[in-house]
DNA sequence: ACTATATATTCTGATATGGGAATATATCAA
DNA sequence: TTGATATATTCCCATATCAGAATATATAGT
């Protein structure tokens, strides 16, 4: 037996590159089939495939309007994956601290970057290197 | 073209269910294949050949001891992963706070859980891993 | 050297996957 | 209706994937 079935389990789903472009230009907006298929360069029929596995798992969902059918995330099917994944956090280099400034700064909603007085702090040491 | 490697690829490595409940049992520490043949109730062969995807992607490292070789894992090689999924962090229902509340209570080091007044918010996930 | 243990590799077969091409369907416009 | 546009579906094929069985390799103990 295989593994799941790439329609049925997200974390299949998103194995495939191409899909996982494509949930990125869906995070940006709702997009009709030929924005996508533009964004991505890819044939219409591979988009039209893709966007029907991403829409059984429910990564995405759908609204028509005229002839066009605009496709928009849905996060929260990414959950489990996300889920799951944070798991390890415990296990990354100084992961801790840049969790939490992350979700902290977007807290903030945007603020403005400290001046130029910026020392040290965090900001990757110079010899860490590590950001990334 | 089909999707990338499944042993060139972290998404792909991951997108099987028997090696997230490998990476899951390595989470917890170092181990030879008996173990996690044990603990996975998969064959061995299996156990084996999955080991090396994982192996392959850099997701996991190995020591020799005797006839026994331990497996270890390496958190980093998931950043990748981790970075894209929490990409979508932005999209989870009040998300924000919990992902800031997981890094802060992380940072208190395995604190001891706050008093009672904890309503619902981290019931977040008992079934995470698993997918199995 | 011989045997047992621990793990890895190879081979095979059933199944899934994704791309490309062709075609189908739906909707709008004239 | 007819024609054009937007998207979906089907078919075929080369390839990848996984499980299972058999076998190979390495190391330890005697």
């Amino acid at each position: 037996m295989p593994r799941a079935a790439t329609s049925s389990d997200v974390f299949n789903a998103v194995a495939e590159p191409c899909r996982r472009a494509l949930l990125d230009c869906l995070a940006k907006g709702e997009h009709p089939v030929g924005t996508l298929v533009e964004t991505t360069r890819l044939a219409q029929p591979s988009v039209s495939k893709h966007l029907r596995v991403l829409k059984e798992v429910g990564l995405v969902a759908t609204r028509r309007d005229g002839r066009q059918r605009f496709y928009r995330l849905n996060a929260e099917a990414i959950r489990p994956m996300h889920d799951w994944v944070t798991t390890f956090e415990r296990y990354f280099d100084h992961q801790l601290d840049r969790v939490k400034d992350r979700a902290e700064s977007r807290q903030r909603e945007q603020g403005q970057r400290p001046p130029s007085g910026r020392t040290a702090r965090d900001t990757s040491n110079p010899k860490s290197g590590r950001t990334r």
